[in-house]
DNA sequence: TATTGTTATACTCTATAACTATA
DNA sequence: TATAGTTATAGAGTATAACAATA
């Protein structure tokens, strides 16, 4: 027999992906697919999502922002904004405010009960991302979390020289 | 004046996410949306998509595996890798080859000219980490691609004491 | 004319469930 | 009965394009 294993009777758990762990971007996704089904998890209980999470950190951040403002810090369409809007005023956690002299915008801000779920949500988060991140140190975490940074800003580096 | 700007006519990008930045799970989806971006740009002139290209690594490295395995390394379900691999043999990257005592499953294996395409693609996709990580040192990359590694294994450590 | 918010639509990715042919 | 592959379908998430109201 050949040192090659007979991949077709052999047991699933012994597929190798050597080659593909090598590129970070491989790793980023996998690592993607498991953190975000664990943050949408933890939200869940607080009947947010992972996008409206995400907006109500930017309202309660910038209060009196425009929607189209809103997509912008979240990088995404001003129609995908609408439906995030939509979900977090009917939940009564934002509000759409009318702005004197503008009647084209609305001024979004959060309201008391989305201050106060805030609060809760945070630190749930706050505390799963830590569960998720225990075998990392300190150090370790502070280190990935700037280099995901880095990497999630505006630019993409795709062709310019 | 107060510290508070007047966010509704503020420009675009004065908009803060102090807060959400905190978080390594928001930092890690900003940071794949380029990076698979990117990737999804780097693998277009192949006709190669991520995961098709995922795909064809794990054939190439798991030669004669079935598409129940494959998928099993992909992390997708069986009705998924079909799609995948209908494509990768419509391009006449790999085989559907039969396989002698059991016809209910295929043995998977690169043709000579999906072992050809893969080294090209395989330099250009480390071409272009590289520059999109040409700000990290060799130390930080391989720190990064490791620790994201940990965080896309099969656990997720939702609710485990 | 340009901008803000909105709506309708479509596309990508993936999961679920039901089916077939084998075992 | 169980398994491998397949198909149909549905859902989530998001982008594009066209539109109305307003600037």
């Amino acid at each position: 027999m050949s040192a090659r294993k007979a991949a077709s009777d052999a047991a699933p758990g012994t597929i190798s992906d050597t080659v593909l762990r090598q590129f970070v971007g491989y790793n980023m996704k996998r690592a993607y697919i498991n953190v975000s089904a664990d943050m949408s998890a933890t939200l869940e209980p607080f009947g947010l999502k992972i996008m409206t999470f995400s907006a109500l950190a930017i309202v309660l951040e910038n209060p009196d922002l425009t929607q189209t403002q809103l997509g912008g810090a979240l990088g995404i369409e001003r129609s995908g904004v609408v439906v995030l809007v939509d979900e977090l005023e009917e939940a009564d956690l934002i509000a759409r405010n009318r702005v004197a002299g503008n009647r084209r915008s609305y001024a979004l801000r959060a309201t008391v009960k989305g201050q106060a779920l805030w609060k809760k949500v945070e630190a749930r988060v706050r505390l799963h991302e830590a569960r998720l991140l225990a075998n990392l140190t300190d150090d370790d975490k502070e280190s990935l979390r700037a280099m995901l940074h880095g990497l999630g800003s505006t630019e993409g580096s795709s062709d310019e020289k």
